[in-house]
RNA sequence: UCCUCCUUAGCUCAGUUGGUUAGAGCAUCUGACUGUUAAUCAGAGGGUCGUUGGUUCAAGUCCAACAGGGGGAGCCA
């Protein structure tokens, strides 16, 4: 980043020192990096960027939205880049009282003045009002947010005004940030951002329930097969398509020319789930590499997640620690036994500072089994024995009782697991993987691929998988197959993570549920 | 989809064994004050009690269905 800056820097020099006095010009050759690309196009400079500077009079513009406006004389002016307000302050007698009635929560402000430091105790300076203009203003009766403290329900009702409160702005900028860092660390190693298709015409995967995509009449007058079915052949794609479950399938054909590649997108699943870590549209992170076994690809999936979360420890500090005091009021008000042992900010040191347990399947059952709370029956599905598909209560006990950190369970029974997973020597498992997390469950799920392509089609077989459908992926095993793995990981379930908010319609802009797509 | 809880003012909630005109805090509006920090002080307006039906002399309160939401479960990421 500093030496994208670097090269443009006397441009920038320029721009700067004419429209800015020179105690602010002289301000960024401090720290160029951070603050000249925060000098906009439009004369303003960021509030986040503004309050690092030393007040002495320097004369700025700046633009936001009023959070409140407090004694007729101070405006709390935000604009999304940091929680923290500008405090401008409007001298007695300056300003017409038909403009400051016009000062109401949510309207748009640009605000010209000069910074001091601050008379009052709460902020560190002031912005000394030259010149107010009202850019859009906010009908106070009408508006729905006010300066008091909302539940997420009630937010979640107004997705489309709820970044503009501090909870929601520390959410986006956080995941933003997360965003960044998956593109960052995975262009770093030299993966290839690969976008796979978003509409997709294999049902193959077994994913989950899809969602129809079709240009075809709903009114009944569609072409008909003559069983009655509908004849998709005279559909806009001459064929059966869906909205994509997963972009694996398409990116183990890409990680087999180009090694290593990262998919990033939205993914689909019109599953009937009602929890608080479902969503019917989310955005999945799948890398795929060649010349990988499952070790390998359990070392990536730790070393990407420790990686995005120390991006965001870096570079969103302010954001975590409004989020990590959020949560404690929230969780004052739960019992002794229910609140976390540890503040956000301290799980997410613990979980850069020290490594994921790694068990596999087997010992998870051995430990399940063993373990006190099952010999006094407390959980609610009995564990039955090897073979069993893990439920939560299971996956949670392990990570948060058992273990207290992120856990990774490989090598489970076949018959619980996806067709194109690794078969192992024993003949009873697959080289798959899930990661654990606490609070959260499964955030990755992956595995090293099946490459022989006897092995694979006969498990096709097993599973009733029709090969045509498949030829393209098969191909892969044709031609130059390779050992390979990769897995997927839910971005929001990430984000949840990291932001500590319980419910994941809270870490994406416009939730799409069952029975709501609102927005 | 299943279990469970909830739905009263713009928001968060109170409302007794069914019984007159349904309350509070915050927000909003009006006024006062002017170095405030979710400012403060005084006053005002604001409700077909989620919808529909039922029981009853009488329903915010009891019953049923439906709708919306929360929490948990399944499926998964």
């Amino acid at each position: 980043m500093g030496k994208i800056i670097d090269r443009t820097l006397p441009e920038y020099e320029r721009m700067v020192t004419k429209m800015l006095p020179d105690p602010l010009a002289d301000f960024t050759t401090h720290s160029p990096s951070v603050s000249l690309r925060f000098i906009m196009f439009n004369q303003r400079i960021k509030v986040s960027e503004l309050l690092k500077l030393d007040p002495n009079g320097q004369s700025v513009t700046v633009m936001g939205w009023v959070r409140t406006f407090r004694n007729n004389q101070f405006i709390a002016l935000n604009d999304g880049s940091t929680n923290t307000n500008i405090q401008v302050v409007v001298e007695l007698g300056k300003f017409d009282d038909a403009l400051l009635k016009r000062i109401t929560t949510s309207a748009s402000l640009k605000v010209t003045g000069v910074i001091e430091p601050s008379l009052g105790k709460g902020q560190k300076m002031d912005l000394k009002a030259t010149a107010i203009e009202i850019l859009g203003d906010s009908d106070a009766e009408k508006y729905p947010l006010q300066p008091k403290k909302h539940s997420l329900e009630f937010l979640r009702e107004k997705a489309h005004l709820r970044f503009r409160t501090n909870t929601f702005g520390a959410v986006f900028r956080v995941r933003h940030a997360l965003a960044f860092a998956v593109h960052k660390f995975f262009n770093e190693k030299g993966f290839v951002y690969m976008h796979t298709p978003i509409i997709t015409a294999s049902d193959a995967e077994g994913a989950g329930e899809m969602f129809r995509v079709t240009t075809l009449p709903m009114d009944g007058t569609a072409p008909k097969n003559e069983d009655g079915s509908i004849n998709h052949k005279e559909d806009f794609f001459g064929r059966s398509t869906n909205l994509t479950v997963s972009g694996q399938l398409e990116g183990e054909l890409g990680a087999t020319a180009f090694g290593e590649i990262y998919t990033f997108g939205p993914t689909f699943r019109a599953e009937n789930s009602n929890t608080a870590r479902h969503l019917a549209e989310f955005w999945m992170i799948e890398p795929e590499m060649a010349f990988c076994d499952l070790e390998d690809n359990m070392n990536l999936a730790e070393e990407f997640i420790q990686y995005i979360i120390r991006y965001a420890m870096e570079n969103n500090r302010e954001d975590l620690e409004f989020l990590a005091t959020r949560l404690e009021e929230e969780e004052k008000q739960l019992p002794q036994d229910k609140r976390s042992e540890l503040g956000l900010i301290e799980k997410l040191e613990f979980v850069l500072n020290n490594q994921f347990e790694r068990i596999t399947y087997t010992e998870a059952i051995d430990i399940l089994r063993e373990s006190n709370h099952n010999k006094k029956k407390k959980f609610q599905y009995e564990i039955t024995g090897w073979g069993m598909d893990l439920q939560s209560e299971h996956e949670r006990y392990l990570v948060e009782k058992h273990f207290k950190k992120p856990v990774i369970l490989s090598n489970y029974p076949a018959a619980i697991k996806a067709f194109y997973m690794r078969q192992n020597e024993d003949g009873k498992t697959v080289a798959a993987m899930d990661i654990l997390a606490p609070g959260i469950g499964e955030i990755v799920g992956g595995s090293q691929r099946e490459e022989r392509l006897d092995r694979l089609t006969a498990r096709m077989k097993e599973m009733q998988i029709p090969e045509e459908e498949l030829w393209w992926y098969l191909d892969t095993r044709r031609f130059g197959t390779v050992p390979h793995a990769g897995f997927g990981l839910g971005f929001e379930r990430m984000v949840q993570f990291v932001t500590g908010m319980s419910n994941i319609r809270d870490v994406i802009a416009f939730p799409r549920t069952p029975g709501s797509a609102e927005f």
